[in-house]
RNA sequence: GGCCAGGUAGCUCAGUUGGUAGAGCAGCGGAUUGAAAAUCCGCGUGUCGGUGGUUCGAAUCCGCCCCUGGGCA
């Protein structure tokens, strides 16, 4: 496949895809904790290639968070296409199944040209290449419903009423886990089939594993740590603070009640804590360091236990190793 | 220098009439099929400031010493 208006570059990407591999795009999934340097080492490959990168990050997609979220900035967008990056409007939802959606549709658009997906959300690149059940989407007046409903119940009998309804659900469920129990419900509520007879017909993925190149960062606990830190300082210097007012106000439009506020960003909570007045500034900085390190650890479990079949990079990239990695590629 | 209040887990602190200690947070491990930067589960040995004593037994009572606050000279 030609495609017009290419850059030079891409003609180099494609007679060495042609070495590599007769019929098949190159595709090179990038994952692994946050901070780690996966956007160096997509764009570092991007550059020599012409591959066009894509976003597999939760937080990424939405147009709100621009500093706090760490999306690619003007230069990086200049040096290579990027997608999925701010492409949903923050008020609007968005789920794994929507990613995997729109990935698809890259990918398809894509054609022979390699493409690096990159990201931090290990379900998403679950779903793309082990496959998603096709759910409809769910309204969310529904699951605004159910949360009211828990409320008023309690999980324990809000959980005991979807076991005599859906019982082979809530076998595999985490019932201790009001997020998944809701998920249940909704799920059972809008289309009257269970969440597990939906599993039970995942379509084939979109991209197996067999079919990419699939690389897991995984560096050293306290080279991340410090790195998730010294990025914080980063983001707070490039003004993250004046970044939440704009998005805070924003959200959900009026019909929905309260929850659901888009203040998930890693910080976001903190720091709107600060601008409210319920803590000081230090404070705020402290809290959010301590939760981006906890998501980092969340993630290297993540990659350590569901990404067994990936090829793992344990040693810190810095400085000149992600051109040098993205060579190899 | 004398007085008062403290010194217990990495941090903030509980610890009831003496029976060798436990919460929150942090940290660590794990789960993860449409909120996933979300959500949930599991993990608690630490010279109880030091030392000497009383006692069968001391974080707990007594003596001395050290440190940190407060305020009195």
């Amino acid at each position: 496949v030609v495609r017009n208006g290419r850059a030079p570059g891409a003609f180099r990407c494609a007679s060495h895809q042609n070495r590599v591999q007769s019929n098949r795009a190159l595709r090179l999934l990038i994952a692994g904790p946050t901070a780690s340097g996966k956007s160096a080492l997509a764009l570092a490959f991007a550059k020599r290639t012409g591959a066009l990168v894509v976003n597999a990050d939760s937080q990424q997609v939405y147009d709100g968070w621009q500093i706090l979220s760490a999306r690619p900035d003007a230069s990086d967008l200049a040096a290579a296409e990027h997608r999925l990056y701010g492409h949903v409007a923050l008020e609007r939802d968005y789920s794994a199944g929507a990613w995997v959606r729109d990935c698809a549709a890259v990918l398809a658009e894509s054609g022979a040209r390699p493409v690096v997906i990159v990201g931090g959300t290990g379900l998403y690149f679950k779903a793309l290449t082990e496959g998603i059940a096709p759910i409809p989407v769910v309204p969310e007046g529904l699951r605004r419903a159910g949360e009211a409903e828990l409320e008023r119940l309690g999980l324990e009998a809000f959980a005991a009423d979807l076991a005599e309804a859906d019982p082979e659900t809530v076998r595999t469920l985490d019932l201790a886990n009001p997020a998944r129990v809701l998920r249940a419900w909704e799920v059972l509520q809008h289309t009257g089939t269970g969440l597990a007879a939906w599993r039970a017909r995942t379509e084939a993925p979109v991209l197996p594993l067999e079919a990419a190149r699939a690389i897991a960062l995984a560096p050293p606990r306290d080279w991340l740590y410090a790195r998730c830190e010294a990025r914080f300082d980063a983001m707070m210097a490039a003004g993250a603070l004046a970044e939440v007012p704009s998005v805070a106000d924003r959200g959900p439009a009026p019909p929905a009640p309260p929850p659901a506020p888009r203040l998930k960003a890693l910080g976001a909570p903190e720091l709107a804590a600060h601008l409210a007045g319920e803590t000081d500034l230090e404070t705020a900085v402290t809290t959010a360091k301590t939760a981006t390190r906890r998501y980092a650890k969340r993630q290297l479990t993540w990659v350590r236990n569901q990404m067994s079949a990936w090829e793992h990079i344990e040693t810190p990239l810095e400085g000149a190793q992600a051109e040098r990695l993205a060579v190899e590629f």
